[in-house]
RNA sequence: GUCCCUAUCGUCUAGUCGGCCUAGGACACCGCGCUUUCAAUGCGGCAACACGGGUUCGAAUCCCGUUGGGGACGCCA
């Protein structure tokens, strides 16, 4: 890139709620694209709604963006050379950018209340028109302006708007015109002398270079006004990028009906940050190289183009995040899992809230064992629950059916007897036993092995027996807030209870 | 109502200069194999260029229209 025009793109939510899936995508790929460059990534705070911005909303975001690893060199809490970077705090210089305006009569006083607008704009729909501002304001003449101000009048500063074709080039959409009729002139300054949204972000994103601005495409129509501004203010606008809404799987716009759309509750049941952006980043954008969908940030990031994103909308879709969250979980070793799955299993009573090294080498081999059967991670601990039996009410009725055979209680009783007078069991002794149990009761195939399995397990399927036997047996020698039972004691009291 | 955007399997998409497309991949679904079982995995199958006109020797790809979807029209962001 060049570097007289170094890349700086800047997520810029409002904390008015908590962050959800499409404003990630689009934090995602403007990471993505600061990242493929060699770029800034900014964080900026759009908090000029006094009513609803809350304090406890940006708290969640800084924490919600760290957790997935979308991190910010520049920006609220961590400063930068073109701060503040909290749009309250920057009042003064859109105070100072509003004065210019109206001192070069590129913006006029409006007088107009907003009542008066409100019943105009009624009006206006009801005669089935374009509701807009018809420029009452315009061209009041300046001693009568000086009056009324005199007076204490209070009024809005408002955009004038030059007649004509007003256009950008965006880089996922292409050229968008429109006549500039259709903006009316938009308010810069509110009567309470509040900067307008649309004012703030020309004011940012110029006096913090932004080089990019890539943000959802509910903004497109807002760029044209925003290219007035900047117009105005004869500067040069940034080079934008629109991104497609993502849509609930009925077509709708995505909201709680959807069940999980916040990325908060996406950790809470345990999401790997790597599945969300790499199913965050396959709506919409595609990889260069068709079939490789399974991509690390990294690895999306040296990949990505703004050349190959979609300008349709996307529809969401939890299926594919499962799938994508599965692959990301069994291509991850239980012991780097471990971190990560350890609230749940000490929500669960089965781990020390505290690591240590004897109890956590074999959590994550328990965790390698049955990671295969879980999409998410807040799963695992009923899934490790194959290690603990069941009560005598859990015996699921395939097990109980394979024990009540005299051939199936034959099997297992030989088994259990023969672990009863083991000490540890290895995967080579239990291997060992099953050959004695075969060879004493003539039975093989899954007349062997399906009692052997339901006195061991109390259930008719489930992981292997091989890796499972062993950790069993390990499990009950660790001091354990919830012991595991030896394998023998279970399969004996399984056994009791059939 | 006016304006803007958009349209390939159920879903995400490949298709970027029109021919290599009897439209490729992934998820989901179905079948088969592997395995003591389930899961995982391997293999195979089902399934789409919204519709109608043009342009062209040739169109999923270009143009126009229709229809569907989304958005804007705030002293919200």
């Amino acid at each position: 890139m060049n570097p007289d025009h170094p890349i700086r793109v800047r997520f810029a939510p409002s904390p008015t709620g908590f962050l959800h899936v499409g404003n990630v995508r689009t934090a995602l790929f403007n990471w993505l694209l600061a990242g493929r460059h060699g770029g800034t990534f900014l964080l900026r705070v759009e908090d000029t709604d006094a009513e609803r911005s809350e304090p406890r909303y940006e708290r969640q975001l800084v924490e919600d963006l760290a957790w997935l690893g979308l991190d910010w060199s520049e920006g609220i809490d961590r400063g930068g050379e073109y701060g503040p970077y909290r749009q309250t705090d920057r009042y003064d210089l859109y105070r100072r950018y509003a004065a210019r305006l109206l001192a070069e009569d590129r913006a006029y006083r409006c007088f107009c209340s907003a009542e008066e607008l409100e019943e105009a704009r009624r009006l206006q729909l009801e005669r089935r028109e374009t509701p807009r501002y018809g420029g009452k304001c315009r061209h009041i003449p300046p001693d009568e302006v000086r009056e009324r101000v005199d007076r204490g009048d209070p009024y809005t500063l408002r955009l004038r708007v030059r007649p004509g074709i007003v256009g950008f080039d965006d880089l996922v959409f292409g050229r968008i015109e429109i006549e500039t009729v259709q903006v009316s002139d938009p308010v810069l300054v509110r009567s309470d002398g509040s900067p307008t949204y649309n004012f703030c972000c020309v004011v940012d994103d110029l006096l913090m270079r932004i080089s990019h601005v890539v943000r959802g495409d509910g903004h497109l129509s807002n760029t044209h006004r925003q290219v007035l501004i900047y117009e105005a203010l004869a500067a040069e606008p940034p080079r934008f990028a629109h991104l497609s809404t993502i849509l609930g799987p009925d077509g709708q716009k995505l909201s709680k009906r959807h069940g999980a759309t916040s990325i908060e509750e996406f950790r809470r049941r345990g999401y790997l940050p790597e599945a969300l952006i790499n199913y965050l980043a396959l709506l919409g954008w595609s990889p260069p190289v068709d079939g490789q969908e399974i991509l690390a940030p990294a690895e999306i990031r040296e990949q990505f183009d703004l050349a190959r994103v979609q300008k349709s909308p996307a529809i969401f879709d939890p299926a594919k995040l499962d799938w994508m969250n599965r692959t990301w979980i069994n291509r991850t070793p239980g012991a780097d899992l471990l971190p990560r799955a350890r609230p749940f299993f000490t929500a669960a009573g089965l781990l020390p809230a505290e690591p240590s090294p004897a109890i956590d080498a074999w959590a994550g081999r328990v965790i390698d064992l049955v990671k295969t059967h879980v999409d998410h991670l807040d799963q695992l601990p009923e899934e490790a629950g194959v290690l603990y039996g069941p009560d005598p009410a859990g015996i699921d009725p395939d097990a109980r059916a394979a024990l009540s055979t005299p051939e199936g209680r034959e099997v297992a009783l030989d088994f259990v007897r023969r672990l009863e007078e083991e000490g540890a069991l290895g995967a080579d002794s239990y291997r060992r036993i099953v050959g004695e149990v075969k060879a004493a009761t003539g039975r093989k195939g899954r007349h062997l092995y399906h009692p052997i399995r339901a006195a061991l397990t109390g259930r008719g399927s489930g992981p292997d027996l091989e890796t499972l036997v062993p950790l069993c047996d390990e499990g009950a020698r660790l001091p354990l807030p919830r012991p595991v039972p030896p394998p023998a004691a279970r399969a004996r009291r399984i056994l009791e209870a059939v």
